[in-house]
DNA sequence: TATTGTTATACTCTATAACTATA
DNA sequence: TATAGTTATAGAGTATAACAATA
């Protein structure tokens, strides 16, 4: 049975499908995962993000750029180093961190309709174990990761 | 719990470890997608296989170029239609497609090596499950596929 | 001299559209 | 007129490298 092949396969498919619920909103699933980090850990330094991401700088640069111009992010002066900012979420960045967690709540109803209550948390559990011994870290999407 | 982005986070892991894996082979996970719908349907035309994977035409004829250059596909003219072409593996083809069941078995083993036996059924059952539900298609890729 | 953030550029993958030749 | 395959072009997303300001 191949296994791995499947996790890739419905892995996708519920990236996909994420992506397609969050157009609605004007997200994309990149865009997404910062307001989740911004939200988990408020004032962070842009470098801390995108170190926390595992994402380039100057990819960061060009993303809270985005954001901000959403005005869903805002960039504040550090008050102990001028050369960085402390990011935060705004009033509309929050609003927009609600909508995307109800969003990902339908989605999975959806995605996982086939199985039920037991069965997901089985699923779950062995994915976590999984994703544990492939020193995943929690939140961070792994397309979001630069290779190595 | 949030399956679902489990799901997406373990799936997008182990496509890129088993990418990973097909650099030795000189390969790209497309291009072993290929491979493997050529080895189970000998014969068909790019317009057959481009359908079947849900890619663009011109995507189909560049890859099909790429696969001939390193000789492991080739064009046959096809008997009845002159349009068309027969697309087969060529011997070292064939060897490619088993170094790459191989090598997806390493890669399974590495991958679950957090689960036992029983598990692994049991985790490939609840995907397969979801995939059918998902009405996803055995052996076919989502990233593959074109939106819709 | 190292670090934060930025800019400018290039690369990869994929989609779109116009085209040729057969049917 | 429709279909198989091709060519040419464009776009999205991301990486790389050089740079300015601050430490």
């Amino acid at each position: 049975l191949p296994v791995a092949f499947l996790l890739a396969q419905v892995g996708a498919q519920a990236a996909a499908r994420f992506a397609e619920r969050l157009v609605p909103l004007g997200l994309s699933p990149p865009q997404a995962g910062i307001l989740r980090a911004l939200g988990a850990q408020p004032g962070i330094s842009q470098q801390a993000l995108v170190d926390h991401l595992g994402i380039f700088p100057s990819r960061g640069v060009t993303m809270i750029d985005e954001l901000e111009r959403l005005e869903l992010v805002e960039r504040r002066d550090s008050l102990d180093d001028r050369r960085s900012y402390a990011l935060h979420l705004t009033a509309k960045g929050n609003r927009a961190l609600e909508a995307i967690g109800r969003v990902a709540q339908e989605h999975q109803d959806a995605l996982l309709a086939a199985l039920n209550k037991k069965e997901r948390e089985t699923l779950g559990q062995l994915l976590q174990r999984v994703a544990d011994h492939e020193g995943l870290r929690p939140g961070v999407h792994p397309g979001f990761r630069r290779k190595g």
